[in-house]
DNA sequence: TTTAAATGTAGAAACAATTCTACAACCTCA
DNA sequence: TGAGGTTGTAGAATTGTTTCTACATTTAAA
């Protein structure tokens, strides 16, 4: 490394052992950091805001709010915050909606420890870092046209339906909850179904475990 | 300590990370322990048979290998080991499985450092480590005598209709399949829902993931 | 061995979801 | 810049689901 004033990072994880065992990776790889680690949504926020931080190892599954929220907000305190998803879903499929909103880089958890190092040295030196797998996606999905996510094609008031459908809401909570008419559930059912091409919310359920 | 002689332990996970914050706490705890880590079901395996491990910490969400299964077999090659099973699955509900499948601890991953040490400490000395909430369960299910698995409550008859709903069929459908009136198949769907205490499909889904 | 509970089955009334249609607002690409 | 798709929204008619009640049969418990 050719840095000589100290990096600060960011682990942002809800689990302790995760960010005990990113902190120990980067201690090893970087001189002297100044590592912050933050359990919660809230925490991730207050420590972005008071400390001017480098990178930010983000687990994006917090109990307290919003994956995707949660990027949103990071980039309205500084933009330019390198970002790196971290996260152990399996399907690179996340990966592509993170870089949308936001993010540099992507890293599944299930990583080796070389990965790891490496991940966190591109993104420190570059800015960024995404496996060739992903970068694959992200090409054939340009050349096809068609979204790599099938969730993808549902708007995001879709989505929000869809939701509350596998929470198990029926159309009628559905529409006290959005304050809107019952029928009008129907119709975003439907063209939820017809989207996804599936027939009953046990398939709409397995389609957002796999997916969502 | 009143041990010796160094102690063995497996951490067998799928993700790296968590093995090396699981072996560093490991390390700060326990004098010269000897670790092995393993991130397959295959590995864990070889591992319990080629050496004599003290104790196992396992996470049961391996990609290649069904978790209850993995409990099994490592009790057929060392029937006594002690095994704390240390997994991101949020609900409890899970532990009993476990336990029952012959864990003698289970953690969750969201817990602090200092349970994590207690936890260890716990399984080394008594051989078994489980949090009040689930002791509570236990005794709840023994004291009510209603079945740790709610499954069990339901006839076969009912938990045939339930699989249908499973799959995505509506009341009619089943109906049809299983040649009875439709109003029949709302009775039993409201036993199932009765007896389950649960409100919706989405909720019956997740029971069957669950316990079925 | 009676008695009580659980099981498998429905009808009818009340209620909820679906279907089909429609429309305005927005977006987009040629 | 305008024609055609997408999105967010509903009404009305139809269809499906729930609720409540009921009853004969089987099973378990006292």
């Amino acid at each position: 490394m050719k840095t000589t004033q100290p990096l600060s990072f960011l682990i942002a994880d809800d689990h302790s052992i995760v960010r005990q065992g990113v902190a120990m990776i980067i201690k090893e790889l970087f001189f002297k950091p100044k590592i912050f680690l933050a359990g919660t949504f809230k925490e991730t926020l207050d420590i972005v805001h008071q400390n001017g931080i480098d990178l930010l190892v983000l687990d994006i599954n917090f109990p307290d709010g919003n994956s995707l929220k949660i990027l949103e907000e990071i980039k309205k305190i500084q933009p330019e915050l390198k970002i790196m998803i971290f996260t152990a879903y399996d399907e690179d499929i996340y990966a592509l909606r993170y870089l949308n909103a936001g993010a540099t880089g992507y890293l599944n958890k299930g990583c080796s420890e070389d990965e790891m190092k490496n991940a966190l040295n591109s993104m420190v030196l570059y800015g960024k870092y995404i496996t060739q797998n992903i970068k694959d996606k992200i090409l054939d999905s340009y050349i096809s046209k068609k979204p790599i996510n099938p969730l993808e094609s549902l708007s995001s008031r879709e989505i929000e339906v869809a939701r509350l459908f596998i929470k198990g809401y029926g159309n009628m909570e559905i529409a006290e909850t959005l304050n809107i008419k019952k029928s009008t559930v129907s119709t975003f059912k439907n063209r939820i179904f017809e989207k996804l091409e599936i027939n009953n919310i046990a398939e709409l359920i397995e389609f957002f475990n796999l997916y969502g």
